[in-house]
DNA sequence: GGTTAAGCGGAACCATGTTCCGTATCGTCT
DNA sequence: AGACGATACGGAACATGGTTCCGCTTAACC
């Protein structure tokens, strides 16, 4: 699915054996400590459960962004994919877009504070809004705009603005029982509908 | 309307007049540097902007969310007192609530980084949730009951729920013209509404 | 085995928050 | 006025975490 090796010609000339392998195990150790300590442990913590230096975290992940996507890259695929899939098997196009959404929120609430680094504007996070964005918002628009066009809900809302909103109702849901995220998010869903 | 001087009896014993003097600084010079660097300005630049050392700073205000408290003390009780006012005077609770949710969406999209403040789970800002939930979620929880009790909403979300999704969506407010924070809580408190 | 460039490690540097203590100043008592 | 103790001050020193850089190692190829 990536781009990565069996590409159409030349510019791949595969790396060294070590790097390959030192990547592996940073993803590893990234993923490991992100479930610990969320999206953004120390990067000598990382570099250490790595077993490698801090500059080899930086030559192959240059920001925290590039380490964050390439833990989570699987996932996002996963949620795009799952947006037409679900706008065909669902009864209506507005079941298909809470659902949709459910997954996304889903995916954020689980990341330890994943929801906060997506909204943050600390520039190591930067590469983090375009990634998701230009992955998941034309998916959003694609639901939103079947159900706006079922007359299900109003017209006047993009896709960028509601994703943001549902991250933003995401930032530390799991930390605080007595916030439940999910249930605001299905509010605002809510209302959107027409009346 | 504080506690300070005047009081019942001894515990006032009047502080230095040297010290008085820098603490009146140092809101004025924090207040300047929130608005320029926002809520998370370095305290060495708010010190040196002050005139004084950072040992000062810690002096009168041990933690940052003792200062932001202090400097947005007043707007904060502005927005509580709003709520009874906005009660007797809207048409129906629903109006009430709705334009209290304004009056607190504006105070956090104007103080840049405020809201991210409020949420973020870290240390420094341990303080702001108590003085800010304390003081708001009761008056939410009254406007909230009386739009239930006058049958425009549903019963089951509480004042410290609503609050917080509120703060969540004006997150990153302001530093971006794609993402409009009132539309999203409009929507929000849409959703509340019985159909 | 020899050569070379990709890759590595981690010391060094920078920015920030936080603590601590020698010194200066205030307020008061004589 | 002068002295004295308590209060408050300043800023150096320390802690933490991100980022850079360069001398050394080693995989890959001849």
């Amino acid at each position: 699915m990536t781009d990565t090796e069996s590409g159409s010609a030349q510019p791949a000339p595969q790396k060294r054996a070590d790097a390959r392998r030192n990547q592996q195990r940073l993803l590893d150790a990234a993923a490991a400590a992100f479930i610990t300590s969320g999206v953004d442990a120390p990067v000598r913590d990382i570099a250490t459960k790595a077993g490698v230096g801090v500059g080899t975290i930086y030559r192959h992940f240059p920001t925290r962004a590039d380490l964050i996507v390439a833990v989570y890259r699987h996932q996002v695929e996963a949620c795009a994919e799952a947006g037409p899939t679900l706008l065909a098997e669902s009864s209506t196009p507005h079941t298909a877009l809470a659902r949709w959404i459910d997954l996304f929120v889903d995916f954020l609430v689980t990341k330890h504070g994943l929801a906060e680094a997506l909204q943050s504007d600390d520039a190591a996070f930067e590469n983090l809004h375009p990634y998701f964005l230009d992955r998941l918002v034309p998916v959003c628009a694609q639901l939103l705009d079947t159900a706006a066009t079922a007359g299900e809900i109003v017209r006047d809302l993009d896709a960028y603005e509601l994703l943001r909103g549902v991250g933003n109702l995401c930032i530390g849901a799991g930390n605080d029982s007595r916030y439940d995220a999910r249930r605001l998010v299905a509010l605002l869903i809510a209302g959107l509908r027409l009346r």
